[in-house]
DNA sequence: CGTACGGTTGACGAGTGTCAAGGGTAGTGG
DNA sequence: CCACTACCCTTGACACTCGTCAACCGTACG
């Protein structure tokens, strides 16, 4: 059935599709846990789809019948109200997942995935992958990991917006993406580019533009960190700015 | 092994543990995913406990060994800081599940868990449970389908502390509170009991005691809700309420 | 060169936190 | 059974952080 399996050579015998072995996630994604040939099945499945930054891949209230990996860029996961108020709630980076609540019942997703930076994701329809999840043991554990972190980052969160004060918040979302540029190997430790604008950052850590504004301010001008043009961050001192970042 | 397997009744094929057959939470907790026979595997491993209110279960910064099902009670999932402030993630109510991270390193825990009212748990070895997980799909499936919610649940919050006024948190968290307590078949829609005083309130809504206090007395004399002491809340009108909650 | 957009800065005000005092209520001991 | 005590809750006065409104600046793009 598959037109890779019926090769000649051994050697070839963990041969992937082209997007798949090419693919900069291949392993760090839920991918990692299916093995040359198993990811197949998941391959045939899948399709690549680019997004413009403000392009969005769900809204709140449709039915979300796509699953899919970010192999490339940065989107928001973020709810809205009529009144303007807005909260990101979540960043999705290269090798995050998409696919939300997957209860039995078919609820209508509560909240907007938008691109951020230029998009790049791997689709694939919900159905098909939840049998991919029954055959794989390995995909679905994998899978539950990744909730459990997701869980665990939704927490620290939390504290942060229930209980610290502005400063800390920018230095704690700054920790943040830095670690995340790190992993993701944009850059080196010190110097990196802040993926979202004041607006999206104040959306994400419950604040104003303005008050994130002076709050970066106050960090340069207390030399907790550095910066070239109003996106590239200099972080000489981690352990610095791991103190103004609270608890 | 187990004094129920010997049994000699067809009829008692299915037979289940004494205490698993009369546990109130038997089918609602992940132990639901198991069937009769499959229980004993859990069953063997665990054993009850009781906290009383302000008993913690396991401390920030321990290493957890075992996990746990609430049976009865309710409980605080909270993170503290050294200058005393404090946040609550989440409550934990019958047949809610204790386990935390469960990611590959043996990590320390990150937050507290404290017994909120007399608490009811069905603890059982970490370990054990991990093998159990690997044997019975379906349990894994059930953990991931909770992982889930609480992750949904996680981010709502994460928009009452972002983005909702001190009236809105107010409300919100009575909702939330009496579509629990209804679930769980403690009282009617209408009047329940708040399992939490008001400094736990405050440290779960991100605001102070006083504020808190002041809010409820607006609902109040707003007609929104009425009260019988400090604790039992009767919410006559839930469409009202829902009004206040914002979005 | 002009325009638009995002970011910064300032003045002011509202909402919530802080501090302090006073009241209820439940549990304890006489 | 009543009084005392302790704890939690409520209420008030005031302070402070952060939000709001508005002007200005810099950079990117047409």
């Amino acid at each position: 059935m598959n037109y890779e399996a019926d090769q000649t050579f051994p050697a070839d015998l963990g041969a992937e599709p082209e997007r798949c072995a090419t693919c900069a996630v291949r392993n760090s994604s839920l991918c990692g846990a299916l093995s040359s040939d198993e990811i197949n099945d998941l391959n045939k499945l899948s399709r690549p789809k680019s997004l413009k930054p403000g392009q969005t891949f769900v809204f709140e209230g449709d039915q979300i019948k796509d699953f899919a990996n970010v192999t490339q860029g940065v989107a928001k996961l973020m709810r809205g109200s009529e009144d303007g108020r807005e909260q990101i709630v979540g960043l999705l980076f290269p090798s995050d997942f998409i696919g939300g609540p997957m209860s039995d019942t078919n609820q209508d997703e509560p909240y907007t995935i938008e691109a951020v930076s230029p998009l790049e994701l791997c689709i694939f329809p919900r159905d098909g992958f939840e049998v991919l999840l029954e055959k794989y043991p390995a995909l679905e554990r994998k899978l539950l990991d990744r909730t459990l972190n997701e869980l665990q980052l939704a927490r620290e969160w939390m504290v942060l917006l229930g209980r610290k004060t502005a400063q800390e918040r920018v230095a704690t979302f700054i920790m943040h993406v830095a670690e995340k540029m790190r992993n993701h190997g944009c850059q080196g430790t010190i110097g990196f580019d802040l993926p979202l604008g004041r607006a999206d950052i104040a959306d994400h850590i419950g604040l104003t533009i303005e008050t994130v504004s002076r709050q970066i301010t106050q960090l340069r001008k207390e030399g907790v960190i550095d910066m070239q043009g109003a996106r590239h961050i200099l972080a000489y001192d981690a352990d610095r700015l791991r103190d103004y970042a609270g608890f």
